[in-house]
DNA sequence: AATGGTCAAGTCAGC
DNA sequence: GCTGACTTGACCATT
């Protein structure tokens, strides 16, 4: 079992998803950028292993506009040294990657201009994880989508397009089970038709569910992981107390996540922590599961 | 130097 | 039909 958290260290003082408005676009801002974000991811991982954390969400904005029209830069030739170096560091301290490209990709829009942008999208984070050699146990999670008043359509839709994808996308692509429209029933679903293993937002299942519950759902999912995806990636939240169902705690609650360690036991898996204080509670996390010879 | 409106992209609920 | 949430700060024009 690893535990990680998304994108960002707030108290290393530099930033791995640093960008810059569509306006301001150089190639020399372009290129700036990129490499400074290069150079702090590398330091991240370096806190995160010192801090025995070995799973890490790279930001989508790491190569900012990286499927945007407007960059012709090559990226993919003009850092694929530095990206590999990255990817030797990942793999010989057995760093865990995942990316989430955000709520703009989605693949069963109606839209035609909406997919095409969108599978764009997941060409880049396919290539990134590629250029850093890393095996497909390193995954692009992905919603199902919108559900355009017709939510069987958008499903039959959704695998339509999926069977079009391209196989650098395929064999790393996982989906979400998200909080509103398509829930983790929905996604097992998508699985039996597909085989796109699917991952567990636990705290999304609290928000949208047909009453089943976590153990029975970690068994079902679990087997949707073959043995080349790696063990399954699980997302872990709690509700913020002040805001809308579904918001993001800002710190861990402990006590549930050590109920949730409880429950899950002896599934293994690697979860990602979505909350706001990011690599802090990922430290609180860390310490939990390290004091109980059961959870490590 | 400080400020505050704005930022690539989509969907959907709520007004 | 428009705005805000999602996420989230930081960019950048204006003062």
């Amino acid at each position: 079992m690893r535990i990680g958290y998304p994108c960002i260290n707030r108290r290393i003082g530099c930033r791995s998803d640093r960008k810059f408005r569509l306006a301001s676009y150089t190639e020399e801002r372009f290129f700036s950028t990129v490499r400074s974000n290069l150079s702090c991811l590398r330091q991240i991982l370096e806190w995160n292993v010192m801090h025995d954390i070995r799973f890490f969400r790279i930001s989508s904005d790491f190569i900012p506009f990286a499927s945007h029209l407007i960059c012709s830069f090559p990226w993919q030739k003009r850092f694929a040294d530095e990206l590999a170096l990255i990817g030797s560091y990942l793999s010989e301290s057995g760093i865990r990657i995942s990316m989430h490209p955000d709520q703009f990709i989605i693949l069963n829009s109606p839209d035609q201009k909406i997919v095409a942008r969108s599978i764009d999208e997941l060409i880049y984070h396919a290539d990134l994880l590629d250029l850093m050699g890393l095996d497909v146990s390193a995954k692009i999670q992905l919603h199902i989508g919108g559900l355009y008043g017709d939510p069987q359509e958008s499903t039959a839709r959704f695998i339509r397009v999926y069977n079009h994808l391209d196989p650098a996308i395929c064999r790393r692509l996982v989906i979400e089970n998200d909080d509103q429209r398509f829930n983790a029933a929905d996604c097992l679903k998508i699985y039996e038709q597909t085989g796109i293993p699917v991952l567990f937002d636990v705290f999304h299942h609290s928000c949208k569910n047909n009453g089943e519950g976590i153990r029975e759902m970690l068994l079902k999912i679990g087997k949707t992981w073959k043995n080349k995806d790696g063990i399954m990636m699980v997302d872990y939240s709690s509700q913020h107390p002040d805001k809308r169902p579904g918001g993001h705690a800002e710190r861990i609650d402990i006590n549930d996540f050590k109920r949730f360690l409880e429950i899950s036991h002896p599934f293994d898996m690697d979860i990602m922590l979505e909350i706001k204080d990011k690599e802090a509670s990922a430290l609180a996390a860390v310490y939990l599961a390290k004091a109980d010879p059961r959870f490590l």
